[in-house]
DNA sequence: CCACGGCCTGCAAACGTTTGCAGGAAACTA
DNA sequence: TAGTTTCCTGCAAACGTTTGCAGGCCGTGG
């Protein structure tokens, strides 16, 4: 039913590989003969078969983008941008979503690894080893993970990270917890081992907290913990988990900033319109997601492209955090912060 | 490179249409030969090639899902339970972002028209009789927007918002205030028309304002003219402008529920986790976007089918309500209330 | 006048599947 | 045993493009 190359060919009056040069290649046919063919197109309303075009090209002009969950406010900016640069290109993007599963994962690569040209994989879960082995069979760009001897781009979060508990010291906190990611997050590993080293260099303790679920209800289920570690400020892995941690330590009768300071990470949207409004640390995810779709079509076909992307973080100080107690309000026992410390070492053996 | 039909067919010993039978027809293939063939194709790592299926078959074995911003939570559950439903009948979705403009909304449709097999249209913004001219190049399913002649899922938003000026009601409050939603939008015009019905059949006042931009932003920038108004609960287009809402009304002084009440529509995960929990309209976006994907599929290649389903909706009484001002507590003038009214007739006749 | 390039266009072979048709073997029916 | 059906498999023609190759035409230089 469709219009096909055969149809305008006819009615152009030329063969149809005048007529597919028209479209792929038009230095090589006469201006003339182009635009009457480009006219018989327009009126046919003729569109190239895209199926057709890739069984030939070997390239669907389409790429798959896997996030860990597309409900999680961090992801749509970086999905919006990845989308309208590809379209600048004629590609296309899928976007799929994980459910923060490394074997989901692991299952839609391969799905998707014989209908795109490539994959951007951002936020995964799943292991080095199994990563590198998946890029044998599909072009891939890892966003948030730094990996040798593949096309990565990442924002600097350990920057991020201790400029936050440098902001959290500077307001006279001594005591501060760190609320981890997802297992298998690097980003959550980066931001730990920054935020520790951090935290020594200016001699502040920090008990990390952790794994838990990135969102808001992953944020509020530690506000006990947190309560019980004595900490007066956190440093919180997303803006989502910090905002369901303030929610929680509100209805555990501790405020923010007043009793208790919060930094999120990722500057979503929403941290503007909280109560307080949230301190967090910018990450630039517009620009993670232009960056991944042109190394994606940058490397043509020469695989062995490696570029590394960093990308510049950001502190933005907002409302949520405040300064920390007096010299002489010793607030509580080693003991609790040491049972917190504890979850330190199970989570350095994941 | 990859394993072709061909090459399994070779290290199996039988001709390529009898692999391509084991995969595309298995009942018409010996389980014998059957098996050996598969043992095969795992051996090679065997995947067909969906192009050159989509060459001859014509299906591409893909769905398009447009929605008007894919930062809205409202959209991710419904595109989650679309992807997990698609997925389990092999399907592919392509998801796309019009930034609720109508004009990119079309070239979308155009754009994807010729490589998926039938698009999902969520919450439209364009007009009726353009809907009706796409749905003639490329199958549709609209979601959200009741549409004759098409297949469409709708959310019985009407009942809801009749739910949520009674409840208004009840509690005392008769100058209410709705806060609409964008211009060209169906759930919109639903809500207004049911809102204003219910306020008329409960002798109260309602007050529209809009259209607005159905966001965060959108809800905050409302707050001084619900202020002004002089109403004293709100209904809001949906749940991210009620949350911008009262944290605008919180800016100048106003608390909610004491001052004011406010109700939003959608239930979204974010209304659980504020301060004052949302009081809102739940609607059912999973099965929204499972119902579509069904549908898409269900009329194979017979045109013409037109299955119209409403899903219901249902009140979800939290904090973000409570009771009118008492009998003697007259807030202010009409005169006010009538120029928001104003804004009525002009939103009537956009 | 001939030889030689440079443009442009046509020809035909791919690309990896699906599928209608036909044929052969085995299993059933009469 | 012959005829008929059932089950399975092979054959070959599509599907709509792209692209290397070859040839025709025209203009230029010798």
């Amino acid at each position: 039913m469709p219009a096909t190359i055969r149809d305008v060919a006819r009615e152009s009056g030329v063969h149809i590989s005048t007529v597919s040069r028209t479209f792929s290649a038009p230095h090589l046919v006469n201006p003339e003969t182009r635009s009457r063919v480009l006219a018989c197109a327009e009126h046919l309303g003729y569109r190239p078969n895209r199926a057709a075009r890739a069984l030939i090209t070997g390239r669907t002009h389409n790429i798959g983008l896997i996030v860990a969950d597309i409900a999680n406010p961090f992801f749509p900016p970086l999905i919006k941008a990845a989308e309208s640069q590809a379209r600048q290109r004629d590609y296309h993007i899928f976007v799929t979503d994980t459910n923060e599963d490394a074997n989901v994962e692991e299952g839609l690569v391969r799905a998707l690894a014989k209908q795109v040209d490539g994959v951007l994989l951002c936020s995964p879960r799943m292991s080095n080893s199994l990563i590198e082995q998946l890029s044998r069979e599909v072009p891939l760009v890892v966003v948030n993970r730094q990996l040798t001897g593949l096309p990565t781009v990442v924002m600097d979060v350990a920057q991020g990270a201790r400029l936050a508990i440098e902001h959290l010291r500077g307001l006279g906190h001594t005591r501060i917890a760190l609320v981890a990611g997802p297992r298998g997050s690097w980003t959550s590993r980066e931001i730990r081992r920054s935020a520790m080293s951090a935290a020594r260099a200016s001699e502040a303790d920090l008990a990390v907290i952790g794994p838990n679920q990135p969102t808001e209800t992953g944020g509020m289920a530690v506000a006990d913990q947190i309560v019980r570690s004595g900490v007066t400020a956190v440093l919180a892995y997303n803006d989502l988990m910090a905002i369901g941690l303030i929610e929680g330590l509100h209805e555990l009768g501790h405020r923010c900033p007043q009793d208790i300071s919060v930094v999120g990470i990722d500057d979503i949207a929403l941290s503007r319109l909280t109560r307080p409004k949230l301190t967090t640390v910018a990450t630039p995810t517009a620009a993670a997601g232009r960056a991944a779709v042109d190394m994606l079509l940058a490397h043509g076909d020469d695989r062995r492209t490696t570029a590394q992307v960093t990308l510049q973080t950001e502190l933005v100080i907002r409302d949520s955090t405040g300064p920390g107690p007096g010299p002489h309000s010793h607030a509580d026992p080693g003991g609790v912060v040491a049972a917190a410390l504890g979850d330190v070492a199970s989570y350095a053996k994941e």
